[in-house]
DNA sequence: TGTCAATGCAAGTAGTCACTTGCATCTATC
DNA sequence: GATAGATGCAAGTGACTACTTGCATTGACA
């Protein structure tokens, strides 16, 4: 079928991702990409017209990896809720990490490309918003979250606490603490900022 | 003296940072720069030798400017922590709302300009959070922060929140709701999460 | 065996970039 | 009025960019 076509035009794909996030989006050559697939430029160009058109190939692949990875889908919150948002914050928190220099790369030209920037959040970042307040919601309704809070911003504070804290620890400088640290006390922090008064 | 090449030089800069926040630092062409400051190409040169320099002047300026803004320095936390915490939130995502395309900018590229990201976090990011630290650390002995929590962690985890939250809002999306009630949320969460048990 | 699509290779095009050179002009100061 | 420093202007340099063209090679499949 498309099997060897299709494997030629990953391998450019998977450069291409490698090498956006590592030059940014303007410093990344076509030349480079190319060069980084084994591939001879012109066949880059064949395949994706020019370098907007493989970098819109580009975006559709990391939206796609970003839906095999499913992230906070596995398991219903039950009980202790402290223990999922410790969980869905390391996978979250490992996951940034991950791709740190793809986001980085991102956060910076969002601006000028705000229609991949658009897609990105549509497709990647809302389903695990969503999912994560539906989580809140489910425990608010056992009881487990004060009411006064609107769960929406509050899910959107604690990935940005992780989202932000991520860039802080992977920019080059030392704060004196591991990221696993960083991690324990956003949710330590966050579990007790939303729970309802201990004793009222 | 130099009070007409100083105002000369003074433009450069200030364009330069327009330009390089708005189109990025490979983005940015010395070209463009000096038509936007009103000045022949050839003066720019003359002034910074390249577009290094250039780059290296308008950091050391950024971080002039930002120790003239003074973020926490006004008032002693004395009573209520969170007015407190209120009042700097506010004037920390007020600043960094208004430097968003620089701060944009400068994420995307810390890994590809390091001495630059590292002396933008030693001069204008450090000196706040050692502020802010203190201040956690009075209201602690105030008896108004509980045990166990590392205050550093706790800033950065604060600022963070603030920060990635500011990415999110500008991003080109829009949530739901305004950045006033983010950080007001961002406040509440994290004064109710540091706060000892409301009765032990 | 012949055909066709995918790929490689060599070369080239037009535009842009950072940066330079040489010379004219202006302005302030002595 | 002479001098010197800062600036403008015109032109150019070499490197690099995205992208194109024409032709040869390969490999699968009919």
């Amino acid at each position: 079928m498309s099997a060897p076509a299709s494997s030629t035009r990953d391998r450019i794909i998977q450069a291409a991702i490698q090498t956006f996030a590592r030059d940014g989006l303007q410093g990344a050559t076509t030349r480079v990409i190319a060069q980084e697939a084994g591939v001879n430029e012109v066949t880059l160009f064949r395949h994706f017209q020019n370098k907007e058109g493989l970098l819109a190939a580009m975006m559709t692949e990391i939206v796609h990896k970003s839906h095999n990875r499913g992230l906070g889908e596995e398991v219903e919150w039950t009980g202790n809720l402290k223990k999922n948002l410790r969980r869905f914050a390391d996978e979250f928190y490992g996951s940034l990490a991950s791709d740190e220099a793809f986001i980085r790369t991102m956060v910076g030209e969002a601006k000028r490309h705000p229609e991949h920037a658009k897609k990105l959040i549509m497709d990647a970042v809302k389903p695990v918003r969503d999912r994560f307040i539906a989580n809140l919601e489910a425990a608010r309704k056992a009881g487990l979250v004060r009411r006064g809070i609107d769960l929406g911003i509050a899910t959107d504070a604690f990935t940005a606490m992780l989202f932000g804290g991520m860039l802080r620890m992977t920019a080059g400088f030392h704060w004196g603490y591991e990221s696993e640290q960083f991690v324990a006390t956003c949710v330590d922090i966050f579990a007790a900022g939303i729970s309802p008064a201990s004793k009222p």
